[in-house]
DNA sequence: GTTGGTTTTCCGACCACACGGATAT
DNA sequence: CGATATCCGTGTGGTCGGAAAACCA
């Protein structure tokens, strides 16, 4: 496993995809995600160097080594290695350019499969997930922000391993304490834990079952039926909480991604309405963490209301995303989503079924592409002949064959 | 508004066999 | 300990049939 490019079988594999959970070298890292506007989202890091399995986390500067946390944890966990320099790396999304990641990842220079690739025309494609501060945005390439600060990782960032707690990262830390203010307002907003470092999540079995690939996120669908957080949170105060929400029989069993799309949204909007009152400490925000829909969604509160974070699941979401959530930016940004009551109720009850409608039209016409773990098998299954659409014997007679659609009986 | 019959939609099961992972040698 | 052989579970698509939903009188 690892090591060798899972695409190609060839090449010596440099990145991670999450997504995909696959091993690539960065020929067919680019390849493969550029083939579409989706897996160019797909968040990508650099392989652990050292089990070769795992998305590393932190280069270690002296050893010139790029480590997931399970073998960073292994080699700096005790010794004198512990006192190693570690610089975080950053995930990144798009078809980066070798100036790119050698802008993100300056010690990726030393690769020689780095420098070569190539990937010019895709340029300002990617974005980069990141670790700590943006510092700068070259204008040519729109999100791309680049860090290289190198950190000590303190050992809390160890201690969460193979537990369940939340994960706490020092960037995170950083943020949480700052004091509140409007500059920091936004802070929250381009704070995601689990973006930045897929590997802070990757031990904690909590978030096993989930995987926004899976669910297919429709920020889309939040919007439309969840555009209006105000009647919203009154709903759920009005019917006991997010149980009411998940019990919607509008949302079948087939559309998981909906189902957790709002399970999420609802989840966000009745925590924080449920638990705003009490949530003025870190005990209470704990106590959120520990309700049966925390492996949805994560709250990560620490001071105030105004400080509380939204916590990606997996490294897949980037900020992006959240951006794009007009309810859940607002709640990123800080602001109380039980503000005074609009008078105009009526107006907004009508929009919201407009908005329910729009969401029935759009689900319906929804269609799951079916993904093919297995080209080779769908290409034999393609050309093999068939009774009654059940595939038979070589050499049996059969009634369909898709090459020359004869029948030998 | 309710009921019963018809039509439409949805979804799981079925088939053979190459492939890949696990295990044994 | 690595290489090879063997075993066994998995995945692939078109069609069918039953269940559920939708529709209509």
């Amino acid at each position: 496993m690892g090591y060798i490019c899972d695409f190609c079988g060839d090449q010596r594999s440099m990145v991670y995809c999450r997504s995909d959970a696959a091993c690539l070298c960065l020929s067919c890292d680019r390849n493969v995600h550029s083939a579409n506007a989706l897996s160019r989202r797909h968040s990508r890091t650099l392989l652990c160097e050292r089990c070769n399995s795992q998305p590393a986390f932190v280069r270690c500067v002296e050893e010139k080594i790029s480590l997931c946390q399970n073998c960073d944890w292994l080699g700096h966990g005790v010794s004198t290695s512990s006192t190693h320099k570690r610089q975080g790396i950053s995930c990144y999304s798009g078809c980066p350019s070798a100036a790119e990641l050698s802008s993100i990842w300056s010690f990726v220079l030393d690769i020689p499969s780095i420098r070569e690739s190539t990937c010019e025309q895709e340029l300002g494609l990617m974005s980069i997930n990141e670790n700590s501060e943006s510092v700068g945005v070259p204008p040519e390439n729109g999100n791309v922000s680049v860090s290289d600060q190198v950190t000590d990782l303190p050992a809390l960032d160890r201690s969460f391993v193979g537990t369940s707690s939340i994960p706490e990262s020092s960037s995170e830390t950083r943020i949480l304490d700052q004091p509140d203010g409007p500059a920091n307002e936004c802070l929250p907003k381009l704070y995601c834990p689990a973006t930045k470092c897929p590997a802070l999540c990757e031990d904690d079995n909590l978030y096993d079952d989930f995987d926004m690939d899976e669910v297919d996120l429709n920020l889309e669908n939040y919007e439309e039926l969840f555009g209006m957080a105000l009647s919203h949170s009154e709903e759920l105060f009005e019917n006991g909480g997010i149980d009411s929400l998940f019990g919607t029989k509008d949302m079948s069993a087939g559309d998981s991604s909906c189902q957790d799309a709002i399970a999420a949204e609802g989840s966000s909007v009745g925590l924080v309405n449920a638990t705003q009152p009490a949530c003025s400490n870190a005990a209470s925000a704990d106590s959120i963490l520990s309700t049966k829909t925390e492996p949805i969604l994560c709250f990560t509160g620490r001071q105030a209301q105004s400080n509380l974070s939204f916590s990606g699941i997996t490294g897949e979401s980037s900020a992006a995303d959240y951006q794009d959530c007009g309810t859940t930016s607002m709640l990123l940004m800080g602001e109380p989503p039980w503000f005074a009551p609009c008078p105009e109720n009526s107006l907004q009850s009508a929009n919201r079924s407009n908005a329910v409608l729009r969401y029935k039209e759009k689900k319906k016409a929804r269609k799951f592409e079916k993904q093919v773990r297995y080209a080779s098998r769908k290409a034999r299954a393609d050309i093999r002949r068939r009774v009654k659409g059940r595939f038979v014997k070589a050499g049996d007679v059969y009634d369909y064959d898709p090459l020359s659609t004869t029948r030998s009986c």
